[in-house]
DNA sequence: GCCGTTTTCGGCCCGACTGTTTTCAGTCG
């Protein structure tokens, strides 16, 4: 197999494609590279089989010229015109641009007048002063660009989705309540509750902008303006994160909450289309273009009903899936499907508990269980081998399972507790325990916990093993990423997907914020593949369990349905989805 | 470099803000 994933050739095209912009190429033939990219990220096939077949050219975005290159990508490594321009600027250029205040002129003007050719190198130039002395480069700039690298060196920019979003709700709640503003909304990546957020935007309408920005300014929770205009306003918190917020009026407030939900690649496809049209979209709404080119009469703009509509499209795509990835084609024929919502959830198969490394009892989850309407409840603490946790011997378990049969009994009302464990794979793909107890649990989930400097081969193996024990009924958290932390392991998805839809098993959508495992893209295929997903939160205290609101988020972006959600499914179809009961085991 | 309900060539999305500018370039989203 080659080692080139999808995720890897796109990598190659944004790198070649930044490359080019710093160089100064046509600005549409940079472009192509990008868009190419981002069609490949999400595309559902390897490109490894597509190229065999000389397929590539159906990919949106790829033609005879890209399809040759990502043909000479995957056997040979590089591309000529990747090579051709690495030999004019070195890849650090790149991460140059990618600190804040920094584009591709400046980096190409600091690597050409003073070397630099890293973010390390770019600190140097501003602390010894040569930056401040290159043409265009003025005190103010370089203090920008100065405390931009901070920020990139700090945390590359990006939060997680699930610290940005409540800082982002509380800021949009504090704008209402201060009366200066109508509606003011999250939007941008957390809108499309991206699983990583580089700032936070904020969408808001008002009859008196400037108040609106002055309120901005204002906001409790911010240490330093960067800047504010007419309708912007660019805010650093306390805790150094960027808030931008935009105010617009009330009757533009659909036209700008869609502009600036994205993404990016969505908009472009949009603005386009508008084009096409004899219209244009921008944050104020949808115009006419008039016989001299001029803006003529706005046709839509409060909501974004209205926007998509008067662009011929029908259905509004949910935020989670504006990505230009064929969502936009949907919805103008009205087949978008009917996504995954937080209220169609029953349950959680993932939660641990004192017995093993968590922090809350059996008692606890199920009483937070019952505070979030659920159905059922699984227990899945860690099995015997993870001793470093207290994974639980038999006699542990019989405890348990006593504990849970008298909870159950106690007339209560309250969701049902299922059998669960969370089982680890070992080194040849086999599990804890012996067949006989691996039988008494109502199901178990089987993890990958060791092994992260294996190779593709070997990691795909024991995944493929473990899935062929017939007492394994979901693979849990199944790459094993960290996010920020520890990357994801080098699994052939397509063999695992196609080996859960063999064998019936579930995949789990680890809901956990710094985990979000199976990601958006795989999500997708799989449910392509047919192979049904278990939305978890791995709760180590009952309280993570609201995090099912960001698993549930990640399943909309893979374009999952309730139809393919094990816990959207009343008890007696969990029970029948279970390979267990399936198998007459 | 891609692509076609104007087109196989000539297009290809839109606007705000800042700083260093004397009319605009660069960055950002």
């Amino acid at each position: 197999m080659s080692e080139f994933d999808n995720a890897a050739i796109a990598r190659h095209l944004e790198l070649t494609a930044d490359l080019l912009e710093v160089a100064g190429a046509d600005k549409y033939r940079f472009l192509s590279y990008r868009k190419a990219a981002n069609s490949i990220r999400a595309w559902p096939e390897q490109l490894t089989a597509l190229a065999d077949d000389g397929r590539l050219t159906d990919i949106p975005g790829v033609g005879a010229k890209l399809s040759a290159s990502i043909t000479e990508l995957l056997h040979h490594g590089t591309f000529p015109e990747l090579e051709s321009a690495k030999s004019a600027f070195p890849p650090g250029v790149v991460e140059v641009m990618q600190v804040p205040g920094v584009g591709p002129k400046r980096a190409r003007q600091f690597f050409d007048s003073l070397g630099v050719d890293s973010p390390h190198a770019l600190g140097e130039a501003i602390e010894s002063g040569r930056l401040v002395t290159l043409g265009g480069m003025g005190a103010k700039t370089v203090e920008n660009i100065r405390r931009g690298l901070e920020s990139y060196l700090r945390h590359q920019g990006r939060m997680l989705l699930a610290d940005a979003l409540p800082l982002a709700e509380r800021i949009a709640g504090e704008l209402v309540e201060g009366g200066t503003v109508e509606h003011a909304v999250p939007a941008g990546s957390l809108r499309r509750m991206q699983e990583t957020i580089g700032d936070v935007d904020i969408v808001a309408s008002s009859h008196d902008p400037s108040a609106a920005m002055a309120a901005a300014r204002g906001l409790a929770e911010v240490d330093r303006v960067i800047a504010s205009g007419d309708t912007k306003t660019s805010v650093l918190t306390s805790g150094g994160i960027q808030v931008d917020v935009r105010v617009v009026e009330p009757e533009q407030f659909g036209a700008a909450l869609q502009y600036f939900t994205g993404s990016k690649e969505h908009n472009i496809h949009l603005r386009e289309r508008a084009k096409k049209r004899g219209l244009k979209v921008n944050e104020y709404g949808v115009f006419r273009i008039a016989e001299d080119g001029a803006d003529g009469e706005r046709i839509a703009g409060a909501s974004e009903d209205d926007v998509y509509a008067a662009l011929g499209i029908g259905q509004v795509p949910p935020p989670e899936i504006r990505h230009d990835t064929g969502e936009i084609e949907a919805a103008e024929e009205g087949a978008l499907p009917r996504l995954l919502e937080r209220a169609d959830i029953r349950g959680d198969f993932h939660a641990h508990t004192t017995s093993t490394d968590a922090h809350s009892s059996l008692a606890e989850n199920r009483a937070m269980a019952a505070e979030l309407g659920y159905e059922y409840l699984g227990v899945s603490d860690h099995a015997y081998d993870l001793r470093m946790v207290g994974g639980l011997s038999v006699a542990e378990l019989e405890e348990q399972w006593a504990e849970v049969d008298a909870l159950n009994a106690d007339g209560s009302g309250a969701p049902y507790i299922l059998k669960g464990i969370e089982l680890n794979i070992g080194a040849d793909g086999r599990v804890d325990y012996e067949p006989e107890v691996l039988a008494r649990f109502d199901y178990c989930i089987a993890s990958l916990h060791s092994g992260w400097n294996e190779g593709a081969e070997e990691v795909t193996a024991r995944l493929l093993a473990a899935m062929d024990n017939p007492y394994v009924d979901i693979i849990g958290h199944p790459t094993g990423r960290i996010l920020g932390r520890r990357d994801p392991l080098p699994l052939d998805i397509e063999r695992v997907l196609a080996k859960a839809a063999e064998t019936g098993t579930i995949m789990e959508l680890n809901a956990y914020p710094d985990r979000l495992d199976l990601r958006d893209v795989h999500l997708r295929m799989a449910v392509e593949h047919g192979v049904k997903i278990a939305i978890s939160t791995d709760a180590h205290r009952a309280e993570h369990m609201h995090y099912m609101r960001y698993g549930v988020a990640t399943a909309r972006r893979g374009w999952v349905g309730p139809e393919s959600c094990l816990n959207a499914q009343p008890l007696d179809t969990v029970r029948a989805w279970l390979r267990r009961s399936r198998q007459g085991g």
